[in-house]
DNA sequence: ATAGTAAAAGACATTATTGTCCGCTACTAA
DNA sequence: TTAGTAGCGGACAATAATGTCTTTTACTAT
């Protein structure tokens, strides 16, 4: 479904989230082992993340890595995977076709229009906030 | 969504189903050709198929691939999926976390089971012959 | 029988993804 | 000002996926 990569960046950004509501901020290491992450590959992740504004970061000494308060409850999954993974997700035909659109359709098309529009509606609507909710509430987890 | 392999593999058993239900046997190059897909890369894949009895092959000359009369009807999509790509898309977690199950959670299961239950019905109920007639009837297409 | 055709199989090549390492830059606190 | 911390960026390494090539095997029609 998702890249390795996009895996990673959305369990990070749950994490970051769910810490930055308490106003801390978060090093690359915690991080890493909070959502038991390669270090240095989380470290590109999270620079695309914030180059696409999705979270900031500080450096120096009580640096490190966070949201901004009035995004906190906007984040959307979508966001972080658009950022990682493209537009594939959405655009790309199910079979692999280069030019299939509803004028010369693939034959799945229909029928993964279907299932690509459900997952398009749930990654818009499912914001980080209430992702890092069900974890600070132990319902869900983060590793292993 | 699915690997290349296994987008390659679809288009090619729907083209092999097409050609069956005309009492044809296709050769590789043909396939090759009518799907648009790599030549060798796709006689791996086609060996997959046979050898997981979704296809039938026959050698020498007046051989190539088809599906026994009794099976034309079928085959379905998850059964090409499962052969070439596994039960990934089933089972495997959203996140990629080892452990992810309804006891322990990642933070999108649930979002994810939706949609994956989804997806899985789609293509168990998704039959090869009826996508072979959607080519057939010049409603879809399987190049380009 | 044999010549020709087509798939099977294994070795190899290329590319994309994943992952690591190290020096550099920015920053903060003392 | 400076020492230490933490992210940035580029180069490099390992692995997995994709794709090719060549030899062998099986078969059919003549």
């Amino acid at each position: 479904m998702f890249s390795k990569a996009c895996k990673y960046g959305i369990r990070s950004v749950i994490y970051i989230t769910k810490q930055s509501q308490l106003g801390r901020k978060v090093g690359l290491k915690e991080i890493a082992k909070a959502v038991d992450s390669p270090e240095a590959f989380t470290a590109k992740i999270l620079q695309k993340l914030c180059r696409s504004k999705i979270i900031k970061s500080e450096k120096g000494p009580t640096g490190g890595f966070f949201i901004d308060e009035d995004k906190l409850h906007s984040v959307c999954l979508s966001h972080v995977v658009s950022t990682i993974d493209g537009d594939t997700v959405y655009n790309d035909c199910g079979l692999g076709m280069k030019s299939c659109n509803p004028k010369k359709p693939c034959p799945v098309h229909n029928q993964f229009m279907v299932i690509r529009n459900n997952l398009k509606t749930m990654l818009e609507t499912t914001t980080m906030h209430s992702l890092a909710s069900g974890v600070k509430s132990g319902l869900t987890f983060l590793k292993r």
